[in-house]
DNA sequence: CTGAAAGCGCTTACAG
DNA sequence: CTGAAAGCGCTTACAG
């Protein structure tokens, strides 16, 4: 069944195109009379009429489409993120495509390719590491585009980011106030400058404070999170560990890390304090509440859409990047 | 910046965009020289050209964008099937445009008819409580529309569907076997139907059994699962539970009664035993390991895009409905 | 081997 | 108050 159009409609009504069209987009300037409008839009009504906004796309240049492409949109923070920038393109009239590009660069290229040739009127990525060129060619030609979590180095988009350097150099000073022994920070084995910020604040604020605590650094890679933290907390934490401190950069980490602690019934926080980034409703099955830092989601996709609207509708030239701060929320996990 | 065109192409070679459109999609039937050819990729690169799909679309009135409905992308079961069903629609050049509809028919409608208007070739709804008539009204247009996860009461939308009300019944049997005093079913007050089956599996499972045991139910709304499951709990529970079975029917039940049972020092499976619906990372921060049934996301994936698929190409006027089987994960969380 | 032309469903100056 | 016409970027019979 073929949709109708507005040809249909001016054949009906026994009035052209131009006039449909102008009824039906209640253009000001063009004064149609009242029985044509009311004519137009029974019609409309009854045929069934609704817009092809392929084709208003094409004529206006516009497709009202976002792109969005994360790491993995089953990951709970992105997936979080993508619902809060879902409800707000929705309320500015554009809809979302979304991509995960598994942090691989060819894929996330071919997913910016994609995008770009559907014509989205603009783009809010995470950055995977090797993906400068391919940014770096979209900032050339201005296309409108923010980067949301991440960032990368020498390459000058706009975006929002969290405070993740200053973040985890004031958690970290919090926990240096409990004289642990040990600290351990479990990272990814990865060259993205934000996660690399989280770690240099880490062990800043442990050098800076001069205390002697026996830092250490876990990282994993992608691949098999669950097995490589767990093997490698058995390792580094012993079978009674005691004043210790657990420094996890993010959610998928902590969750790791505190499956490892509850299957060796290992206590949090008498035998060892826990600290993780990113909020996650897994949190509330452990046995003691953790304390986490909590990115002001909503907030970054309020100004991400901000600063891609701004882009697209050309108010300004200069789309900035935003900082926005993490919280600690403090909880029961550290001694 | 202006994205080149065929034209631009066209213009810089000297020949017509016809004989662009023909070499650049490599058509068979025209033949082009060699030489006009090569000349015409080279112009193509250097000047950057990428197709335009919109316009393509609009020719060949198809836009390549899959809608995905569900009722709330930051849900971890739907997230999953996203991310599943994204990766499949990309190797079959499809996009994925997503939508929550936060279980209301008015935004589910909405959403239906956004993405209508944006042309997708055909869409993967998780259906709401009342949006029986929207779908048959699409169903009356032969529009290409998969169900998943749900179906609902006289829509005969292709879809799959897990076997809800038999694994309800199967796993109820397993539990019926423990002996347990009470069994109690933690439920949405909902209407939809594939809700409604598995507390009737459970149901009829029991009576079905003759044994005498407790049933009972728990019902709650949508606004504060984890409020109101708390409270529920609280009561029906009492402090010192013992020889109670908790059947949860889904993840996000699960993790608001988990997380009160861990609060309140509630062991299981000693004192209470657990079922529950869904996979999710959560379960593995809990002391206990839990027993859920588990959904073939992947499959289901797979199998609504071949559905969707079949229709988009008619390969067959008559895409079937598909029951997937749950699989009931056994663990520790069951006495 | 190549091009002129029509058309996909719209919008929008321009003319009357 | 209304319409003819051009055009958005493509594809594709048809003709030569």
């Amino acid at each position: 069944m073929k949709r109708a159009s507005i040809k249909d409609i001016a054949r009906i009504a026994g009035v052209s195109v131009a006039t449909v069209s102008y009824v039906l987009n209640r253009k000001e300037g063009q004064r149609i009379s009242e029985d044509t409008q009311k004519k137009i839009f029974e019609i409309a009504e009854t045929i069934n009429y609704t817009p092809n906004k392929i084709a208003i796309s094409l004529q206006n240049n516009k497709s009202k489409l976002l792109g969005l492409i994360v790491a993995d949109i089953s990951n709970d923070f992105y997936s979080s993120i993508a619902r809060s920038l879902e409800d707000r393109a929705l309320k500015l009239g554009y809809t979302l495509i979304i991509g995960s590009s598994d942090e691989n660069a060819e894929k996330f290229e071919k997913l910016i390719d994609l995008f770009s040739q559907q014509q989205v009127d603009g783009m809010i990525v995470a950055p995977v590491a090797g993906s400068e060129n391919i940014l770096q060619k979209l900032l050339n030609k201005n296309y409108p585009l923010v980067t949301i979590d991440r960032y990368l180095k020498g390459i000058n988009a706009p975006g929002v980011i969290l405070n993740n350097r200053e973040i985890a150099e004031s958690t970290t000073s919090y926990l240096l106030e409990k004289d642990f022994d040990e600290m351990i920070y479990l990272g990814y084995d990865t060259k993205l400058p934000h996660l690399l910020d989280r770690r240099a604040g880490f062990e800043t604020s442990i050098v800076d404070s001069g205390k002697k605590v026996n830092a250490r650094y876990i990282a994993v890679g992608l691949e098999n999170i669950m097995e490589e933290i767990q093997s490698k907390l058995k390792l580094f934490l012993g079978k009674n560990p005691k004043n210790t401190a657990l420094y996890f950069s993010s959610n998928k980490l902590a969750v790791a890390g505190l499956a490892y602690l509850v299957k060796n019934n290992i206590k949090v926080p008498e035998q060892v304090s826990v600290l993780a980034f990113d909020e996650t409703e897994a949190y509330r099955l452990f046995p003691s509440e953790i304390t986490f830092v909590k990115q002001p989601l909503e907030e970054m996709a309020d100004e991400a859409i901000k600063l891609l609207d701004i882009q697209i509708n050309q108010y300004s030239s200069t789309a900035k990047k935003i900082t926005l701060t993490g919280e600690l929320i403090i909880k029961n996990s550290i001694k």
